[in-house]
RNA sequence: GGGCCCGUAGCUCAGCAUGGAUAGAGCGCUGGCCUGCGAAGCCGGAGGUCGCGGGUUCAAAUCCCGCCGGGCCCGCCA
């Protein structure tokens, strides 16, 4: 397919030749530019030429470009600029193929990459609780990403892991078995009463008495062994984690497979996952000092304590070997639910009669929040290190914590602090479905207000609301913090997710009254700024989405998609299509238009972000 | 003590991968634009020592070093 990216490529290969024939390996770019003034690609070449030969940057620009020949040179202008860049401009016959291209295929097609099989592990969220607005943040990110992959063509699974032997889960078991709540629940959703109500009452008086404290070790071990509270345990966990998935899927989000905690531990992975890391000397056994009689990772981190217990990490490690396939897989397999978009969600089972569903991959990612990187770091190491042909990929993120005002809304007193972290043990968090239903509410407002006629109402207010929440987490970089607002959170104008639904209904709108497009289209005489500008944005499809992918950044996807956005609406407000007079013009914003809303579409899906014709 | 991340306009953030030519959005403030494809929009104005200092370079918001400020991690817890 021909693109932003199909030129940028063809001239760094006839750049490298033309530099091979004059005698240099150095390492140039060819980059966007920062104006249109400069043209569309742009290359620093001629001042690497200069420097190396010792000659004026315009003798090094001739130099260069008596040696350059791109094999679609038809559709290159050279445009070299006295200070030493040298810049290209696509022409219009490349945007014309590009066009042509996009409104035949209906859309982008096909990018070319690499195809892997990969799993994508998210959510990942203790089951003694509901979602709040920080785990949506990794539920987005996840899911964001996997849109991403599958979008890019690889072979793509997506898991989540269940802990449910952990002390959150005993906690929460005590508080019904020996603090006498209702296992019924009231009448709030089960999640937030297990996470409101019964968990964070039933840890503060666990904390404060011995006998519970015994009776929590007790649990603690059963979970482990398989016994008659770990059925208890099962029935419990199950409904959380149902409502918990709830939560998720009304944010887009879906998933292939459920792990449990407990079946790897009962399917006894540990002694296959030691018994290699021992073979390949990943572990050590230390004999003095104060870590003596435990295994360690690196002689620092304790794998195995010295009563032959092992830590958490260990259980990291199984699950890390187990997605790339280090140790056999088995499971049997069957639904656990049936999902919003027709798929089914599996879970494993422990009797092995089931299909075989689960194929070792070559890549695996994690979406963790940035405290548990360390640890990952290591795990990636040793599992590398056992199998270097496999990938253990690490997506951490920063933590999301609550400002000042949305803390005191939940009734959280934060003193002078500016922000405070969620905790699940102290009550302070925002839940994912307050979030949602609010942003919901005030989605219906505004629909009232605006749009008192629209049909589906309810339908889509709630698109309304998915977009701005997964819009306003993926648009910031990975690495940063966040400080959540709930204020900020309502507002819907400006850069946001239903900004880009709106621009999108616009021009569906065009579409749908402009009546049939001539084909072959002529976008040359589209040459206004404003107009040549949008056209070039779309071409750079694939170069945005595999350089999204490449550098794991998904706010490079949001922000394309906002630029896009808001170049469509420039256009927009400055040209008229469907009354336009003159027939060639007409016809050629005409595919403009509906080139943009293929696009847009596609970015919309990688983004979670549903599509609606009316707003 | 050791390590990781962040610091760009009053506020929230892009840009940093691969150094480049006039640093971009949104919110807020302010002045305009609906008898015309949807005003959740568009156009204009005010607002920036890119945390500070040094270094590398023809060229630094971007790379390197140091410092300051903010956040986090460093358990035979899970």
């Amino acid at each position: 397919m021909i693109s932003y990216l199909s030129e940028i490529n063809d001239i760094k290969r006839a750049s490298e030749r033309a530099l091979k024939s004059i005698g240099l390996q150095v390492n140039f770019t060819v980059s966007e530019t920062t104006m249109p003034s400069f043209g569309d690609i742009t290359t620093n070449a001629a001042f690497l030429i200069s420097k190396a030969k010792k000659v004026s940057p315009s003798e090094a620009i001739t130099l260069f470009l008596t040696n350059f020949a791109p094999a679609s040179q038809e559709l290159i202008k050279v445009a070299p600029h006295p200070n030493g860049f040298i810049n290209f401009w696509l022409n219009t016959e490349f945007f014309n193929k590009f066009i042509n291209n996009i409104i035949s295929q209906k859309g982008f097609g096909h990018v070319d990459i690499m195809p892997q099989k990969i799993a994508i592990e998210h959510t990942s969220v203790n089951p003694n609780k509901a979602l709040h607005v920080g785990h949506a943040r990794n539920v987005i990110i996840g899911d964001t990403f996997y849109r991403l992959l599958k979008r890019l063509g690889h072979h793509v699974i997506v898991l989540n892991y269940i802990d449910d032997t952990g002390i959150q889960v005993a906690d929460l078991l005590i508080g019904f078995k020996e603090m006498g709540f209702n296992v019924d629940g009231d009448d709030q959703k089960f999640d937030h009463y297990c996470g409101d109500v019964v968990y964070v009452k039933a840890n503060k008086v666990i904390e404060n008495d011995l006998r519970l404290k015994k009776i929590r070790s007790n649990v603690l071990k059963e979970l482990e062994g398989g016994g008659e509270i770990y059925t208890f345990a099962n029935h419990i966990v199950s409904r959380v984690v149902s409502e918990q998935l709830k939560s998720s899927w009304n944010l887009g989000a879906r998933y292939d497979l459920l792990n449990w905690e407990s079946h790897f531990l009962h399917a006894g992975y540990w002694n296959k996952v030691f018994d290699i890391l021992k073979s390949k000397g990943a572990v050590q056994y230390i004999s003095e000092g104060k870590n003596a009689g435990c295994w360690t990772l690196k002689g620092k981190k304790v794998l195995v304590r010295s009563d032959g217990t092992t830590v958490y990490t260990a259980k990291d490690l199984i699950y890390a070997a187990w997605k790339l396939g280090i140790v056999n897989d088995v499971f049997g397999y069957s639904v656990f639910a049936d999902q919003w978009d027709g798929t089914p969600l599996m879970t494993t089972v422990l009797n092995k009669n089931g299909v075989k569903l689960y194929d070792s991959v070559d890549v695996s990612y994690i979406v963790i929040d940035q405290r548990q990187e360390p640890i990952q770091q290591m795990i990636k190491d040793v599992i590398e290190d056992i199998d270097p042909n496999k990938k253990y990929k690490i997506i951490s993120y920063g933590l999301v914590a609550l400002s000042k005002n949305t803390a005191e809304k939940i009734n959280a007193n934060i003193g002078n602090e500016r922000f405070v972290h969620m905790s699940g043990r102290s009550g302070i968090f925002f839940n994912l479905d307050d979030l949602y239903l609010m942003v919901k509410k005030t989605a219906t407002e505004i629909i009232n207000k605006r749009n008192a006629s629209l049909e589906n109402k309810e339908r889509v207010a709630e698109g309304i609301a998915v977009s701005a929440i997964r819009y306003s987490l993926l648009r910031i970089d990975l690495e940063k913090q966040i400080i959540f607002d709930i204020d900020d959170a309502l507002k819907l104008e400006g850069d946001t997710g239903p900004y880009l639904q709106y621009s999108l209904a616009r021009a569906i709108k065009i579409v749908e009254k402009f009546g049939s497009i001539k084909i072959p289209c002529d976008v040359g005489v589209l040459n206004s700024e404003e107009e040549r500008e949008l056209l070039l944005n779309l071409t750079k499809f694939d170069y945005k989405l595999i350089k999204s992918y490449d550098a794991v950044s998904l706010s490079t996807i949001a922000s394309y998609a906002h630029e896009l956005a808001a170049q469509f609406n420039v256009f927009y407000e400055g040209r008229r299509v469907i009354d336009e007079k003159n027939e060639q013009i007409r016809n050629a914003r005409g595919c403009a238009v509906l080139a943009f809303t293929y696009i847009m579409n596609d970015l919309l899906q990688i983004l979670g972000i549903p599509i609606l014709k009316d707003l």
